[in-house]
DNA sequence: ATCGGCAGAGAACGATCGTTCTCTGATCTG
DNA sequence: CAGATCAGAGAACGATCGTTCTCTGCCGAT
């Protein structure tokens, strides 16, 4: 039940690609009309302001994230499984063309110490990743000692990944994913 | 032979501050004036542009973090404890109190997509660590493939304190470290 | 002592940008 | 058909910011 119009949907969609693409703060308003021809006025009355368009990017943002990484755990069965399928969907997503890290560790860096709600939307979007590891951990049966790290390797791959310009940071990170949960299950 | 005056020594050290704490475009040429108490056209003949004060500060943070690494790996004598030494450097780096993330993953989030001198620092300083990780993974006699591996773990680490604000994520990245180092020299 | 140049302070400029306002035209109502 | 309400387009406003300019006073040289 989504209470987001159409002509919303379209304007996040578009602000989304413009700000990650480029950063928050050089994209303008005027651009965004521009590139939803979508009229000031109407973009105004849509949401309250630049900012508000923005939370309601990482808003979508965090969805998009979840339920590609639910889709690619879905594509296997065993509980190790679905923890390496996140490195297979970081994989996919660095080779799209238009990676440039994660969205709301830039986000965070540009205006989370300015903007507190973004600081906010970030700490969220972590920690439900960091619940979601530690939900597999347990099933998989290993101790919950290893969530953290294999989170870390995610993070890592996807920073790694951005600045180098390659995907190779995800094979990587998947290897020592593998190695670590084997040593978390043999103990 | 540093060719820095001390005037322009004091105005990096305070841009770094500002910049590091609030983001750069958030941090206006006449704060880093009222900071410094150096006037605008002094700073203005000390530097050609604040794009020309971020690129200092963006090399003063290399040498800064590479005289840091190197100063946490002399405290200990192997190989793999200067490797695991990276993450006891972090570890005190997030606890400083002021942490808020790698400033050149911050500073290429905000401005590496508008400012491409802003993305090279970022990867140089990088490629540096990448280099700096496999000369010791090389010593160790381990295999090259855990270099990155390592590297992912200390970035990771990075943004996972930045955002949690706890600098937890330091050991966790320890204790994995470990672990792939045994796994690796094992083989 | 006077003149010339230099440096500092901050006022001013020009551009930019988020947000609001005005004007126009269309649609709906009675 | 007349009048009123609404939405769209983009001009305009007001604030901000990087950068430059002007003015003032100081210092050294003659």
């Amino acid at each position: 039940m989504d209470e987001r119009s159409d002509a919303q949907k379209a304007a996040i969609d578009a602000a989304d690609r413009l700000f990650y693409a480029r950063g928050i703060q050089a994209v303008t308003m005027d651009e965004l009309r521009s590139e939803t021809g979508i009229s000031l006025k109407k973009l105004y009355s849509l949401f309250d302001s630049k900012k508000a368009i923005l939370l309601a990017v990482l808003d979508r943002r965090h969805e998009l994230w979840t339920s590609g990484i639910a889709r690619a755990a879905d594509a296997v069965s065993t509980p190790t499984d679905r923890l390496l399928s996140i490195y297979d969907f970081l994989h996919d997503w660095f080779t799209d063309g238009n990676y440039r890290g994660c969205g709301f560790i830039n986000a965070f860096g540009e205006l989370g110490a300015t903007v507190p709600a973004v600081a906010l939307a970030a700490r969220e979007q972590k920690e439900s990743f960091q619940r979601y590891v530690a939900d597999l951990v347990e099933q998989a049966g290993a101790p919950a000692s290893l969530a953290p790290q294999l989170a870390i390797l995610a993070e890592g791959a996807q920073t790694t990944a951005a600045i180098s310009g390659s995907a190779d940071a995800a094979r990587s990170a998947r290897d020592a994913a593998e190695i670590l949960i084997d040593a978390a299950l043999r103990r």
